[in-house]
DNA sequence: CTCCATGCAAATCTTTTGCAATCCT
DNA sequence: AGGATTGCAAAAGATTTGCATGGAG
């Protein structure tokens, strides 16, 4: 996958820039994501690490990543958060579908433009858009949905 | 507030509809969603309704009330879900403050269009759009905000 | 009269936190 | 050395659920 040195490098400075420490549980952390899918839960790491870091250092670094603009929590419409890697990523959008609960993506600039429009117009310091669809996918329409 | 005979019997027929009870505790809440804010909790609508409808109640007529389509639960980035009503109200998109929680609304037509466009393509069945900017509002700035 | 709905309290589940031991720098 | 970090287990907090009782049709 990718995870290139830019990425750890990132993380890195961003850490020490913050007078933080670079661990060997925050490193493997950061290696971790790259294994796994592009949306992922907090339990996905730490059983991805199992026995090496303990799920309460997973959340407090993914903290620390999404300050560092790495990862971006992601609602998906489940009663748990989902993350994603930012790096390497182009701005997008997403489609839920709410019966199997996959996502599909989409190119997000002309929506995101609106809301930095509306942004501009109410004096609002933008950091972050969130453009989702949720509704069901085509394989699901077809098998039946369950939920609409 | 709103809240004319059509909510009400919107709610009814969706109940009778579903073989459901017309109840005192579920028009109760119908009825109290009118006083509370635009963007509200669950736990101010049992605050509300205090010693008439229990907290286990409003969790379940809120989602009686999503499925008739008269209430939307949004995600404000806090911990606990908010929700809003749907009924006497436009189309639109969010901008939510980090450093103080509140929400201004914007017209969110162009931008659903980006999603609906997506979904076509997608062959996704849409039932639900949301479009959300983060950040801090003019106030929080020029009081030196909090959280970016 | 027969289900459906409600309240209460207990259970769930994810995420957060206090604290003593351990790791960075 | 000296502060930062970790793991563990307990805490927290929102929402859900089981079950016996009371309400709607």
């Amino acid at each position: 996958m990718d995870l290139d040195v830019d990425v750890q490098e990132a993380f890195v400075n961003f850490l020490r820039g913050a007078g933080l420490n670079v661990t060997r549980a925050r490193l493997a952390v950061l290696r971790a994501l790259a294994e796994l899918p592009r949306h992922f839960e907090a339990a996905q790491v730490w059983m991805a690490l199992r026995s090496q870091v303990s799920p309460a250092t997973v959340y407090r670094t993914l903290e620390l990543l999404e300050r560092a603009g790495l990862v971006r929590k992601v609602e998906l419409g489940e009663a748990h958060a989902h993350y994603e890697r930012t790096f390497g990523r182009e701005d997008h959008g997403h489609l839920v579908c709410r019966s199997c609960g996959r996502v599909w993506e989409f190119s997000g600039g002309s929506a995101r433009r609106v809301v930095e429009e509306a942004a501009i117009q109410n004096g609002f310091a933008l950091s972050e858009v969130v453009i989702q669809g949720y509704g069901v996918c085509a394989d699901c329409q077809a098998a039946g949905a369950k939920r609409v």
